[in-house]
DNA sequence: CGCCAATGGCTCGCAGACATACCTTTGGAG
DNA sequence: CTCCAAAGGTATGTCTGCGAGCCATTGGCG
């Protein structure tokens, strides 16, 4: 028997239990910035079926989130889950052993979707879509900055038009965003960040996925060295 | 809200119930080679605690690859769970909807995996595992080609260093494998794969990331153009 | 030859998650 | 002003899966 594959294989089926795992998704939806500050979640009855959990469920993870006031809901028609526009810091703690892990995986991914998006033929829709987020980004304030970035990367993901890449570049990048949060974000930072996308969406607009990988695999480094400066 | 990032992010949170889970992982190990003909699965008990599940459901999962004839269990100390000499054909029928879907991740996961671990510094036992796998599916039948590429295309992931990658990678080519058996598989192809085999392992052993990358992509555009093909 | 450790085989009660149904609130449509 | 559709809020019975313990079998070791 191989060694070493095993622990892939073998590791465990189930994250946590069906509740851990929805409050997991729909702080992702609000970390990510899929659902900005001030708008509103799927029903109750609709994210039940598209999670495959009960209602139930549901909505013992919507209380979960509205006890750390990240969301509150309102009753009546027109009513719904609404997320709070001063959200809480991310709690501290988590570790950092598997930092290589998160960072392997998360450039792997994210390269390989940039090259891929470049190499596609994008509908005008798509490309506007790009250039939106584009501009979300660089007209972002600090604080809003995370998740107006990983609105882009996410965008970039789904241009690949494969939702499978597209859910694991969502996953890795909640897992790298987990960690960035307790590194500071500054102004050259940003600036910097902001000249790397361009460079980016320009090279897929331009269908270059050469250039593209290339470039996202310098945005990427940068902030991996962050990374591994501040946590050592 | 971000309109199509939706559905990655609010995708079910869990594939099947804990039991088809763990069949699907059991039969992962067996038709990707990492348990080959003849070996032993871990006990039952290892099983329910590295899968996270109840004994009960490994139990339960044995018992329907037992049913299926992949597998044989024998009681007493030395005894335990076999897999069979000659497991059955998969069963036909699945999808090719996510055709592109698969072919994308696969792509993307896989040319980032040679690359990684062509920039690594490898040790003698890694260098030595790769060279093993490679002679092993260079000297293999048509009958087993299928497991022992699966077991180098891993043993190249693990080099990565990144447990989440080598998962990512088993996944993807478990559902890519599930296509590929659809269509046949004829010596011109093993001996082209052979060689591109050859190339990529050379690329990654002389740490020549962009070769990796580049010979790996070849070797799975090759196969993606025959899946292509034949299921039009 | 007998012991015993490790394995598969089995049972039972409990907790989590589910489906379903119904209640309450709300604000726009008519 | 009334109605009602759509949303959150609540209650209940069912079933899956889990934990824990015990039994049955086997083959090596002393």
């Amino acid at each position: 028997m191989v060694e070493h594959a095993q622990e892939a294989l073998f590791r465990p089926v189930r994250a946590g239990n069906a509740f851990e795992e929805t409050v997991e998704r729909l702080m992702q939806s609000i970390r990510l910035g899929v659902v900005a500050p001030g708008e509103k979640l799927p029903s109750e009855r609709e994210l039940a079926t598209r999670l495959g959990v009960s209602r139930v469920t549901v909505r013992e993870a919507i209380r979960s989130l509205q006890e750390n006031h990240f969301v509150e809901s309102r009753r009546g028609r027109y009513g719904g889950t609404f997320v709070n526009e001063v959200l809480p810091k991310p709690a501290p703690g988590k570790e950092f052993g598997d930092l290589h892990d998160v960072l392997t995986l998360r450039r792997v991914l994210e390269t390989g979707a940039a090259e891929t998006a470049a190499g596609r033929s994008l509908g005008p829709a798509e490309r506007r879509g790009l250039r939106a987020r584009l501009e979300e980004a660089s007209t972002s304030t600090l604080a809003e900055y995370r998740r107006k970035d990983s609105r882009l990367h996410l965008a970039i993901a789904e241009a690949t038009g494969s939702a499978a890449l597209t859910a694991a570049v969502a996953e890795s990048r909640m897992r790298a965003n987990e960690l960035l949060d307790h590194i500071p974000l500054l102004e050259p930072n940003l600036a910097h960040s902001n000249a790397q996308h361009e460079r980016v969406i320009a090279s897929i607009l331009d269908g270059d996925p050469a250039a593209a990988r290339q470039a996202m695999a310098e945005h990427l480094d940068g902030t991996a060295s962050l990374l591994r400066g501040f946590l050592v």
